[in-house]
DNA sequence: GTAGGACCTGACGCTAACGTCAGGTGCAAG
DNA sequence: CTTGCACCTGACGTTAGCGTCAGGTCCTAC
């Protein structure tokens, strides 16, 4: 498929495919006339992108774990980079939770004041 | 007390306070020479900030919020934007859990794979 | 063979939250 | 009164993840 397609059924811009590929995580074959042929695994590839961009992690971070992603990761090293991007995920949600918490505190205290 | 001081207390930059101020976060008295004194309770505000930074919350959705902080929110419009700024919280920890599941299946696969 | 939409490669623009000079002033100590 | 460190106000630099032209090519259809 090409990109048009690619980012109809993605969900995201052309522009950001590009940018994606110029990052190392999408590959593409090339029409002789110079153009984007993506595979339609790419589909899910990118969908998973947008889940980790969500979760706060950087191109270059999901750059780097895609050997882990992509081969099965048994070096000791992706190992650890694996280990250590879940706890910091877990310490964000910890973070979330904290903030989530103090808004609550805020949240009831006008509702009390508001009786 | 003095801008430096309420760096140290706090954990963050001089820059940083001063771009709060600019922001509208943090209000201080000037000595007659120019200089910010802020008030010890300073501290603590700033902490707060940096929980609903590390939240995800922009400075200026921090600085909307304030007056439902200090105030204790009692208009309608101010309750919603708290409510709204709680589920966007929700939402956010939502993508972090899914993250979090599907790094979990790539570790428990690598695990599998090396076994 | 030609219209025109999809695609191409630069390359500059944008926002947020500061970092980092530069050049000048305040202030407490000796 | 002079160090000398803390502080002041600009103002430009930085990073990420794209948005948005500009100017030119590909490809499919008629």
């Amino acid at each position: 498929m090409r990109i048009g397609e690619l980012a109809k059924q993605s969900g995201v811009s052309v522009r950001a495919l590009r940018y994606y590929e110029e990052q190392g995580l999408l590959e593409s074959e090339r029409t002789p006339g110079g153009q984007r042929e993506f595979e339609s695994s790419a589909v899910d590839r990118v969908r998973f992108f947008q889940t980790l961009y969500a979760a706060g992690l950087s191109s270059r971070r999901i750059a780097e774990l895609l050997p882990c992603i992509d081969t099965g990761g048994t070096t000791k090293e992706q190992q650890a980079m694996l280990q250590s991007e879940r706890e910091a995920l877990a310490h964000r949600m910890a973070e979330l939770r904290e903030a989530s918490a103090r808004l609550d505190e805020v949240i009831t205290a006008s509702k009390a004041r508001s009786l």
